[in-house]
DNA sequence: TCCTGTAACTTGTCTTGACAAGTTTGCCGA
DNA sequence: TCGGCAAACTTGTCAAGACAAGTTACAGGA
């Protein structure tokens, strides 16, 4: 009966208030949420109601909990965002570390094989590609080679490739990325790149190869990155039954 | 199989026998999955359930759908559950590889300082800890360095290393492993690995470090994997704003 | 032919009610 | 004081129903 036409549905408003309630340090880590009868009463909803937000919140392992056990809290969540695990700059500032780039190519041309199958394109296909070489505090750490499909590759064009996050750009213009896949390999440094990172051939490299996609499942990007192993490591944190992970870059010899 | 049938909520059967529908290719990617009313009369339970089932598959991001829009099979998931990413032996049966081990060294003894930080333990503190060569098809592909403090590597004593998965049987004793922090880094070969898993010196190999939980937090292993470079990769899917995603070890030469 | 509006269908949200299964609490007896 | 047992409480599971909001299909008119 009550008209909340415009409003969020329920469910989000009461895992977001949980969710802040956490983030302000009025629940910490330890603390016993209300029991789901009591939020029942707080919101002035329905049982299945107040699952559904707390089930949002198990999801995100903000909380932890069991049949017949009340929910507790079991860390104050940093929001880590899709544009945080695969934004060499975001994640660089946040970091505290300097980061900045030199685009060595940026081009539009027939989309090659490999790129055809992960964009699911037609052979020919034009698409926009470049190749950046990015920097922590000055020092070549990362090669990037991105593959985006045209109607994105265009706005690259408009883009500041050397300034900030190329995701936080494309966003600003209404592309948004929420979606990927990431493969991680151990590869041997050839020439060029070797060259390009400043270590010896035949290095260890880790090689990110990442296909990302839009709400709708449509992948618009896939690149290759490779990164010095000397000065990189990824974590993956996963917890449950179900394959859900926290990602984040980590510098190897630098932050800890 | 184990029994199952015994008395598992009626939601997690029905996300089952839908995940195996999709795994078996009787439902293909993009191909519609039915609605919500049909399966609430095929499987004779209320929607609620069914949705319950639906959403379970929605988080592993198998299915797509929303308000008005019948859900569509994504893709064929890999990834599913806790002992799929850390057990190679569930994993390499899944993908119909024989696994096998040797192990190598089987000890207790005091802590070192890094696994000491790890698992949260006094310097000095007993562990047991082994070395395993881990096998695909008889070829080695994997050096495993394992840590675990003493209430559960006690029970390692009991355990055939050389036969089915450590996580199985420890699980078995009610030892339960269900949240997980992974670093992976790319290192070159040293020597006893290299000759261990027949690669020449230097050549990049995929270190993974683990340190695996028990519901409550607590750490009970700490591990560091070494990967023939050339054999394995691992792959991270995450969707949403929210840091989950599949992860999924996928041999890159052999499987597929 | 094209477009538009409506009807049917589908999923999202929310309620109420019930029982099962596990945990916590506190009382009572030894 | 200690141990065990039972009641109270809590979450997990499931049912049935109702309405809102979006999508699809189709008939009919311009």
């Amino acid at each position: 009966m009550p008209s909340r036409s415009a409003s969020r549905p329920r469910h989000a408003e009461i895992a977001q208030a949980l969710r802040e309630k956490i983030r302000s340090g009025e629940l910490t880590p330890g603390s016993p949420l209300p029991s789901e009868a009591r939020l029942t009463g707080q919101f002035a909803v329905s049982r299945g109601t107040v699952r559904q937000a707390l089930a949002a919140l198990r999801a995100e392992g903000l909380i932890a909990g069991g049949r017949g056990r009340v929910p507790v809290v079991r860390r104050t969540g940093l929001a880590q965002n899709f544009d945080q695990l695969v934004s060499f700059s975001l994640w660089a500032r946040q970091m505290g570390r300097t980061p900045s780039a030199r685009t060595l190519e940026l081009s539009r041309r027939p989309v090659d094989a490999e790129a055809a199958e992960q964009l699911e394109l037609e052979p020919g296909t034009p698409i926009f590609s470049y190749t950046r070489l990015r920097m922590l505090d000055g020092e070549p750490v990362l090669v990037e080679r991105a593959t985006f499909v045209e109607t994105v590759g265009r706005l690259l064009l408009d883009c500041d490739l050397d300034g900030g996050s190329v995701y936080e750009q494309l966003g600003a213009r209404g592309v948004e990325l929420v979606e990927a896949q990431q493969t991680i390999a151990a590869i041997a440094a050839g020439g060029e790149d070797a060259s390009l990172l400043g270590v010896p051939r035949r290095s260890p490299v880790l090689e990110v190869r990442r296909r990302a996609m839009d709400a709708e499942g449509v992948a618009l990007e896939w690149s290759r990155d490779r990164y010095r192993g000397d000065a990189f490591e990824i974590t993956i944190h996963n917890q449950d039954t179900l394959p859900r992970a926290g990602v984040a870059l980590r510098s190897a010899n630098g932050g800890r």
